[in-house]
DNA sequence: TGTACATCAGTGAACGCGCGTTCACTGATGTAC
DNA sequence: TGTACATCAGTGAACGCGCGTTCACTGATGTAC
């Protein structure tokens, strides 16, 4: 194998993100970040265990990585649904449609997010609700930016988005885990979704207009 | 101390309940009831390690009767507060007061339960999220009873119910851990709910009336 | 171009430790006579 | 009421094992001359 080369100056983080990697998967197959084992990590990632304190201090400091990488993917893939449906007509389930595409095509990082979001340490949970928080508030300012939601209250439309990405996160980890209720899925979610943001246009126009 | 009689045959279950709570406790406080050893629970619940196989067959059918049980205490305080609800005028505001005061009374059920609803075995995860089904499914019933939403559509209420009673623990969660944003969060518990029944009713006129 | 040196990801043996689990045992209580 | 026996939660010593961590080492690549 060309690959058994791999060592050496030139694969510099090679053997980091095969690290990485690894924990995303184990972390995606048992019960999170914590409990996975330096020796465990290491066998997943096909390195010897001293290999590990070549990249990091501590198994915290690892995770602490990881919920940082798969932070990054999850902003990534949202900015990618984004971009797809400013073209569209029915920004809705236009948004419910890629965003259960991006979350079937990378199960491990979501599932590894969400779990650390309520179960991680502190600096990692933080880490991943930042995540939601910024999806949120950039959801805010695409509805302002395309004028979707005229003259809707900005602290009421906040609360919208807040709960429906919340909502989002929680119901497409079911599709990741059993990809055959997706058509279902995003019916419903497209259902609901509607409601919120008819609830928070109804609720503005009660108080405002 | 009176309870260092405590050994022989009429403190049944005594030992049992003492590794239950020192699992709640220590799941509540790290990273969920994985990563719990024997040892360590035996520590907390200041019993000889051995005392463990007296009660349970594995650390996994221990973690499954710790689920049963804050399931069943998440449930009997919803229960609670559905029946002081009944007496009051503003629903909304009076559920969610009073959920936040069971959610405050009881952090550990609250964090174990949220915890395991998304990190645990398929199996606990199981028992935690029938929770969350059934208590949507009462809600709709309640709201029924009290014709609460008339001529609502079932299906849209099922929905909402769900999204809120989800919503509701999420959100609950904040307050476990930092309680003095309980008053803010109460309010926006409140907001939030009205926007989701209020967009449901809604849809539902623009469907069927 | 060739040689000597520095860098650094990865190796493998070895350590001490706490783990889960087993076993034979204790001793307080309940039960039968 | 008194005695003998059964039950069973809890004990404590002992086991083998895999863990995290350390250490001196390797060897491929990059760099200086």
């Amino acid at each position: 194998m060309a690959t058994s080369i791999a060592a050496g100056r030139s694969n510099v983080a090679v053997g980091k993100q095969k690290l990485i990697d690894a924990a995303l998967r184990l972390g995606a197959r048992g019960t999170g970040l914590d409990g996975i084992g330096l020796r465990e990590l290491a066998r997943e990632a096909g390195l010897n265990p001293t290999t590990f304190y070549c990249h990091f201090d501590s198994m915290e400091h690892l995770a602490q990585t990881v919920a940082e990488a798969a932070a990054a993917q999850i902003m990534a893939g949202i900015q990618d649904v984004r971009a797809h449906v400013a073209k569209h007509a029915d920004v809705t389930r236009c948004s419910v449609e890629f965003f259960l595409d991006f979350v079937v095509k990378q199960p491990d990082v979501f599932r590894v997010g969400l779990r650390e979001l309520h179960g991680g340490s502190p600096a990692i949970r933080a880490i991943l609700r930042r995540v939601l928080d910024q999806i949120a508030e950039e959801s805010v300012e695409q509805i302002e930016h395309f004028d979707l939601m005229p003259g809707a209250d900005r602290a009421l439309l906040r609360q919208a988005t807040g709960g429906v990405t919340y909502y989002m996160f929680y119901r497409a980890l079911d599709c990741a885990e059993r990809p055959q209720l997706r058509a279902a899925l995003a019916d419903e979610m497209v259902q609901y979704i509607r409601m919120v943001f008819t609830g928070s246009r109804a609720l503005a126009t009660v108080v405002s207009g």
